[in-house]
RNA sequence: GGGGCCGUAGCUCAAUUGGUUAGAGUACCGGACUGUCGAUCCGGGGGUUGCGGGUUCAAGUCCCGUCGGCCUCGCCA
């Protein structure tokens, strides 16, 4: 875990207790000749027969004990009587144990360089078993890791393994990162309700029965989106919350049923204020939590840039591999999926992969064609770029398909040399996207092209307000329906909605969207306008939202905000790629607690109280 | 709702085309050993091969179903 600073390199003086000294991770040639006392779990025994050794971690390091049945003898002050060396003997892994003794230094060739507190050990004198452990189902020491599933089910054992205490840690601090940076500009924490009203739109929602209301329920909230902006209304001015969220939806390695949201929201500004806030926020992070310097402002992209640049509105910028469009070429080529393609209004572009022409044999490409199936694309054409008595040119089954002359446009185009691996999709442009920047991140990682350490932060700015539902045929709104319409473009609302822009911002960072927001309309003409284009009618609107629009009509500043996903931040920070790893008690696919076993089943009582009857599914 | 991978000792894994008594490391138990830090050495116990059904002379292995975990498409304003 990075970081210019952890809790083991503070002062630690506080953390004795009544029945410790210090911790485990603590004592150091300083200490030397000290009697403490340490408290922890057995990490390892080793058992020589006479002298007994015993690892023993807390969250804060190992420090080595030694029972040495002769210490009586040899040295003055460290006597052990028989009786706790013997009971030395019968320690076993996660004892919790308190063990009293002298700091010692190590002798010549004794150190463990391994060890922060290598160079000393405890001499033990006294010891009392606090709490004789069953063996555990896996340990938390061993370098190979039990299945996830035992994991979740142990998630006490896991939480002890010291990579996961980092990551608590790490999590901690961020949230004391965030609190102190938006206290310091002005924000006020406002706590907002967990038990509140289904607003339908969006996510599933989890639903809570009430008891007193027989037939009516609660929502538990996908984020405070309409509590927030009332608290602009009311006069907060700046409120943030690290808020939890809910939504009932199916789960991902980077999505949980219930998460935390960095959630902010500011009046009387404008989309550079949020940015500008934020941008600081990011800055902070890095600098307090990596310690590495970030610069500022965090680079941006409009929506339509992304995508033709990277294919995805969430590119990772830690590599380039830029999309390249070639459908010119490919319209006048004589290969028939490319001209085709083209024909028919779709596009054909592809990516260079530097130097990779050959690492992948013909069994990976077959390998990545069925990885971009994945996402709808039916093929992949390749070219392996090499240089032939002088000439650049492009090899491949389908080269003849091209002339020489496309042959070298293609490679500018591309900016290939020699050795790289040139790969294509024609499809529809939004098959090709989706196919090519998934293609792209797994090249990246693949072929290295990234410092996985590196963090690139960056704004996408401009999301079209409205995306159509073709099934439905109807206008969606793409972020909410209070967001705000870019100045240039009100005009358009009713005659080309598809184009119109949104006040909205994406903050992307490795390839995560990791902060979605937008300034709100706060003029009721506008959203009225809004709502006709999704197809909402006043009444509806009434319904749904109504007490949003009534806050609105009572004096409302123009007000703005965004919301971070904060698991995701811990995720991006630590490096990991599942975010089960960044909750101290996650769950699993189906959305259950392996540890508790919740979901369960409750009382008939219970159920007759909330006026609740279940249905058994049909088979 | 769809697709894919996985499930064998407490744990991590192995087991030829379907073929004898399902093995190894580790953990655990017993013994030996006074400086280890992956301690070492000797010995031992430990299995409903997730569950149910089917094919077969014979199933850990093949087929169907089911449960659970993971990845993913849809979904996630």
């Amino acid at each position: 875990m990075p970081g210019p600073s952890s809790t083991s390199s503070r002062s630690t003086s506080t953390l004795s207790t009544s029945l410790r000294t210090h911790t485990c991770g603590e004592l150091r040639e300083e200490h030397v000749g000290q009697t403490v006392t340490l408290c922890g779990w057995v990490a390892k025994y080793r058992d020589h027969g006479g002298v007994v050794f015993i690892d023993l971690r807390d969250r804060y390091g190992l420090t080595q004990l030694v029972f040495d049945p002769d210490a009586g003898e040899k040295l003055s002050g460290d006597g052990l009587n028989a009786a706790t060396h013997e009971l030395a003997r019968g320690l076993r892994g996660e004892d919790v144990v308190k063990v009293t003794g002298t700091v010692h230094a190590r002798g010549e060739g004794l150190v463990n360089p391994k060890l922060s507190t290598g160079a000393i050990e405890m001499r033990a004198s006294g010891l009392t078993v606090l709490n004789k452990a069953v063996t555990p189902p896996f340990e938390p020491g061993a370098d190979q890791l039990p299945g996830e599933e035992l994991r979740l089910k142990y998630r006490y054992l896991d939480l002890r393994r010291p990579a996961l205490q980092k990551i608590m840690e790490l999590r901690h601090r961020l949230s004391k990162v965030t609190r102190d940076y938006f206290d310091e500009h002005g924000f006020l924490e406002v706590e907002t309700p967990i038990l509140g009203r289904s607003t339908p739109e969006g996510a599933r929602d989890y639903l809570v029965p009430s008891r007193v209301h027989p037939g009516e329920f609660y929502a538990l909230p996908q984020s405070p989106q309409l509590y927030k902006q009332i608290l602009m209304v009311g006069g907060t001015d700046r409120y943030f919350q690290i808020a939890r969220c809910f939504r009932d939806e199916d789960l991902r390695s980077d999505r949980q049923p219930e998460f935390s949201q960095i959630d902010i929201e500011m009046s009387f500004v404008g989309r550079e204020d949020v940015l500008n806030a934020i941008d600081g926020l990011i800055a902070a992070f890095s600098t307090e939590l990596l310690g590495k310097e970030i610069s500022l402002p965090l680079p941006r992209l409009t929506h339509a840039e992304a995508l033709d640049r990277f294919g995805s509105d969430k590119p990772d910028t830690r590599f380039g591999l830029e999309l390249k469009d070639i459908s010119d070429v490919a319209a006048a080529c004589e290969f028939g999926v490319f001209n085709k393609t083209t024909a028919s209004g779709g596009k054909v572009r592809g990516l260079c992969a530097p130097d990779a022409a050959a690492k992948y044999s013909r069994k990976d490409l077959d390998g990545l064609t069925a990885f971009v199936g994945e996402w709808g694309a039916r093929g992949l054409a390749w070219f392996r770029v090499i240089e032939e008595d002088g000439a650049v040119k492009l090899q491949a089954p389908t080269a003849k398909f091209f002339t020489a002359e496309q042959q070298t446009q293609i490679i500018e185009r591309l900016s290939a040399k020699p050795g790289d691996l040139l790969l294509f999709v024609a499809d529809k442009p939004s098959v090709v996207n989706a196919a090519l920047a998934n293609l792209r991140n797994r090249l990246g990682k693949e072929l290295e092209l990234y410092d996985p350490a590196e963090l690139a932060a960056l704004w996408v700015l401009e999301f079209p307000l409205v995306t159509r539902n073709e099934e439905e045929n109807r206008w969606e709104a793409e972020h909410h329906p209070f967001c705000a319409v870019h100045p240039d473009d009100e005009e358009k609302l009713k005659s080309d909605p598809g184009a119109v822009r949104a006040e909205s911002y994406d903050l992307v960072c490795n390839g995560y969207e990791a902060a979605s927001g937008s300034v709100r309309i706060h003029d009721p003409g506008v959203q009225q306008a809004v709502f006709d284009l999704i197809g909402m009618d006043a009444e509806e609107a009434e319904r749904r939202f109504g007490f949003l629009l009534d806050a609105l009509k009572y004096g409302a500043p123009p007000h703005a905000g965004i919301a971070l996903g904060l698991d995701r931040w811990v995720m991006i920070l630590a490096q990991l790629d599942n975010i089960r790893d960044v909750i101290a008690f996650p769950k699993t696919q189906k959305a259950a607690d392996l540890m508790t076993g919740a979901p369960g089943e409750v009382d008939g009582k219970q159920l007759e109280e909330l006026h609740i009857r279940t249905v058994a599914p049909p088979k």
